[in-house]
DNA sequence: CAGCGTTATGCATGCAAGAACACAACGAAA
DNA sequence: TTTCGTTGTGTTCTTGCATGCATAACGCTG
């Protein structure tokens, strides 16, 4: 029978200033992309505006470009953007994780408890 | 120059029931081991002992063998062991700690940002 | 130029994890 | 049998994080 234990965790990627780049701030990003607004994608994970906001800032704060493009008023009110640096960073951050829930998996094969 | 940005991250063991095993119940564990008792081990990290206790407990009840033993009472008050599970369950989870950070070094060198 | 929905931002509230505190139970040793 | 320091357990206090709410500011559109 297979182990009753499993290895676990989590990873992010980190800049001068903290986090950057981590699970919920890159699927925010995807849901950003796929609703053009802030609120749409907060919305659609459940997530308060306030945060999803603050996240945003982070990211943009932190990357040397910002990874998404933000106007109040307008045409619907306002829109998000993911910029190309976004998806980008996007891409970067499933590679990663893909390779670590490899790891994850290879790795709880082998527990010995 | 070094990228400024790393991948970061945590691991942990799960069991049925939860985590079983994390670096800080590994860190209290070996300062159990050091120590005797759960009191002196909890302050020497800085930590409560009603949350130490509650770690060690957590982890008895996890593990198909208790890793501490405890006795309340007699000379010095009472004491503190880790078992042989207890201390097979620290290397096991220090020998994926530690691939676990070349896999984190080796991949943060990977970084596209 | 008024209306609308989004970005932007402060402030009060809620919640969960851990710390801090208090005190009973325990058992060897003097 | 008294003492002593630890285990064991309930209760309250902090505190960081996220939510919720309120309210500007914004700028296209009818």
């Amino acid at each position: 029978m297979a182990n009753e234990y499993r290895l676990r965790g989590r990873i992010w990627i980190e800049g001068p200033e903290g986090t950057f780049l981590g699970y919920g701030r890159v699927v925010l990003l995807e849901r950003i992309q796929e609703h053009g607004s802030i609120t749409a994608a907060a919305r659609s994970m459940k997530m308060s505006y306030r945060h999803a906001w603050k996240l945003v800032e982070s990211m943009n704060n932190q990357g040397r470009t910002p990874v998404v493009e933000k106007s109040a008023g307008g045409r619907g009110g306002g829109r998000a953007i993911v910029t190309e640096a976004g998806e980008r960073a996007i891409a970067c951050f499933w590679t990663a994780y893909k390779e670590f829930k490899a790891f994850l998996n290879e790795r709880t094969a082998r527990l010995d408890l």
